[in-house]
RNA sequence: GGCCCCGUAGCUCAGUUGGAUAGAGCAACAGCCUUCUAAGCUGUGGGUCACACGUUCGAAUCGUGUCGGGGUCACCA
């Protein structure tokens, strides 16, 4: 039970008592009290004064008073302002808290309520080209979804499709072979993702260059990007592939194979992990059976090509292609295959969808067919779309290069940490390893929690020239918050301070910033909860955040080691010690690790 | 054009199922290190919550309309 759990449920059963009336968590509001008033948290009466008929001032006398008395363990005092009740916490409920949970492991761990088995799909990338920022944002806030899904209890598949097939990854082959002159990461020292990378680029400017001259010599714009004799080669790499020309595989296997070098490279460094990966190239032929099963049901059309179609007017969502005339498969195809396979591979209750906003269509479609299929799980697909990160400069666009990079992003990070360390000089004493472990550290915590701070659905705005911040509502900012923590409790235990005693019980008056503190450690598990059920890592960085800010406003205002009296000196290490494990577990969920210096 | 999303301080973002005087960070300015790490703390300035109307005890939040920005409506992935 949270405090504001129990508040709600004292509240009801005050309001039985008094009223005879029956009311839900859900019929009133509480709050935390807005801090130019007196209390802890706020009962929002307006909503309650409608059925009882009361005045909010005499309503909020009556139950105040009721409280005060019914629930003495609870309360220590009230008062009412306009229409709410702001009710003061007992000092002991909240000392309670830093006795109970001191020694526990699990604080701020909730057990589940009904905990599900959810697969998390998520980073997804094409083998056409290297991660970009975009794709920085994808990968950390699925993993940190996972995550927190653990967290709160459920059993979590961590899942990613790779796709390694299609015209886009032909066009990369034709440029290589056309311009590379066998060049491999080995013989141009690059990673292979970028290598690749590179010569998707020079296809799209040999196309582009082709385009041109076909314009030139009176073609339309259209028909010229068709005719381009590159472009004509691609298509004919394409229909190779699937008929498994050996020339063609073999380019593909090696192509690819150096990809996912350099993939590994990058997702081990940014912490990302998958318990299972589908290639496109083995699902891709996935669902044509269950769209021919739909046709025969006549659940689905065909048209005079002999294509295969939904019609999804209804949903106001139009009409949408699930098998070409020749009876080769559309991405929606596999989709739906895929989807299926999921849910029986895994037996999951819900499958969760990491992909940007511009797919929202995409996957209602999606969804809508697997219902009209009448597959029951069509229900626990969830589409998790997330905005896209936009430069100042512009939008990223891979194919003119006008990316933000994620190798050189992350690099730039750590140097940055570097840059920083070394201005504040505060770790000379550190070997060569333990910097470089630092600065990894910091500068991914820095990328992660930038990245990890805004709510997913919303697009972000990311400005090149000016590097990520490590001040302020940042990373470093709460992982520095978790060092000072560390710091003196090395001081206190050379000291023969014994921070894991059980003998002493906190008991004393508490100063405004103990009080604030322990409410907000209190505050972690409603932040766990909410994250969960939002999906929204953002509500975690948020709360980390407050805590940390808090954390440093009673740091410098108050002394732990040198506290005013033993008792103090108890009361301020179970302090430190519970915000600096709720920090490190926090951050854990975003990906984010703690140094003990820095 | 149809459908969807967004518009909050100079910039980047919070703002719970409608609740009290709309909050942070950055940037600017002024203070604070012989005492646990100044990557910190304290304070100042900065707002027509795009605009208009409506709903009600109460609207940044809900509704309608207008303006501005973005996405999507592929036999691309």
């Amino acid at each position: 039970m949270t405090f504001i759990q129990n508040i709600q449920s004292a509240a009801i059963n005050s309001l039985k008592e008094i009223f005879n009336e029956d009311f839900t968590e859900n019929d009133f509001q509480v709050n935390e009290t807005k801090p130019e008033f007196k209390g802890d948290y706020t009962i929002v009466l307006f909503a309650l004064v409608k059925t009882l008929k009361l005045s909010p001032e005499k309503l909020g006398a009556t139950l105040g008073e009721h409280l005060l008395k019914k629930q003495s363990e609870l309360f220590s005092g009230f008062n009412v302002i306009k229409g709410f009740l702001n009710l003061e916490l007992a000092e002991n409920q909240l000392t309670n808290l830093l006795n109970e949970q001191y020694h526990s492991e699990s604080f701020g761990f909730i057990s589940p309520t009904s905990p599900k088995k959810i697969m998390v799909e998520y980073s997804s990338p094409n083998t056409n080209k290297p991660l970009h920022l975009g794709h920085l944002r994808n990968n950390f806030i699925g993993w940190s979804v996972a995550e927190i899904l653990k967290a709160n209890g459920n059993e979590v598949i961590k899942s990613s499709i790779v796709n390694d097939r299609g015209i886009h990854i032909c066009k990369s082959m034709i440029a290589w072979k056309m311009f590379a002159e066998g060049a491999t990461p080995e013989s141009t020292d690059k990673k292979g993702d970028h290598l690749v990378g590179d010569y998707y680029v020079k296809f799209n400017d040999e196309l582009k260059r082709q385009v041109e001259e076909l314009t030139q010599s009176g073609k339309s714009p259209e028909e010229a990007e068709k005719e381009a004799p590159i472009m004509l080669e691609t298509q004919q790499m394409l229909l190779d592939w699937e008929q498994g020309k050996p020339e063609v595989m073999e380019l593909w296997k090696k192509m690819n194979s150096w990809v996912y070098k350099g993939f590994d490279e990058t997702y081990k460094r940014i912490g990302c992990d998958f318990d299972r990966t589908y290639f496109e190239s083995n699902t891709y032929l996935l669902g044509k059976d269950l769209v021919q099963e739909g046709l025969e049901k006549n659940i689905l059309f065909k048209k005079d090509d002999g294509s295969i179609w939904i019609d999804l007017n209804e949903e106001k969502l139009g009409e949408k292609l699930l098998l070409r005339g020749d009876g080769t498969s559309v991405y929606m195809t596999q989709d739906i295959g895929l989807a299926r396979q999921k849910f029986e591979e895994y037996l999951l209750e819900k499958s969760i969808y990491v992909i940007g906003d511009e797919q929202l269509h995409h996957m209602k479609v999606l969804k809508e067919t697997l219902k009209k299929l009448g597959f029951p799980f069509a229900e626990d697909i969830f589409h998790l779309s997330y905005g896209m990160v936009e430069l100042t400069t512009g939008k990223m666009k891979s194919r003119e290069g006008t990316v933000v990079d994620a190798d050189d992003i992350v690099d730039e990070m750590i140097s940055t940490a570097a840059q920083h360390t070394e201005e504040l000089g505060k770790v000379k004493d550190f070997s060569e390893d333990e910097l470089r472990e630092l600065y990894e550290i910091l500068g991914l915590g820095a990328m992660k929690f930038y990245l990890l701070r805004v709510d997913p659905k919303k697009r972000m705005v990311f400005n090149p020239d000016d590097s990520i911040d490590f001040h302020g509502f940042t990373g470093p900012f709460v992982q520095y918050t978790y060092a000072r923590i560390q710091s003196i409790l090395r001081k206190i235990q050379a000291d023969g301070y014994d921070i894991n005693s059980e003998e002493n019980s906190v008991k004393e008056d508490l100063l405004p910033l103990e009080r604030e503190l322990i409410i907000t450690l209190e505050k972690y598990k409603n932040a766990l909860a909410d994250s969960a059920k939002e999906l929204n890592p953002a509500l975690i960085a948020t709360y980390v955040y407050q805590l940390a800010k808090l954390y440093n406003s009673f740091y410098s205002e108050h002394s732990v080691a040198n506290a005013e009296s033993e008792s103090k000196k108890i009361l301020r290490v179970r302090l430190s010690v519970m915000t600096a494990n709720i920090i490190k577990s926090a951050l854990s969920l975003l990906g984010i690790q703690v140094p003990d210096r820095m």
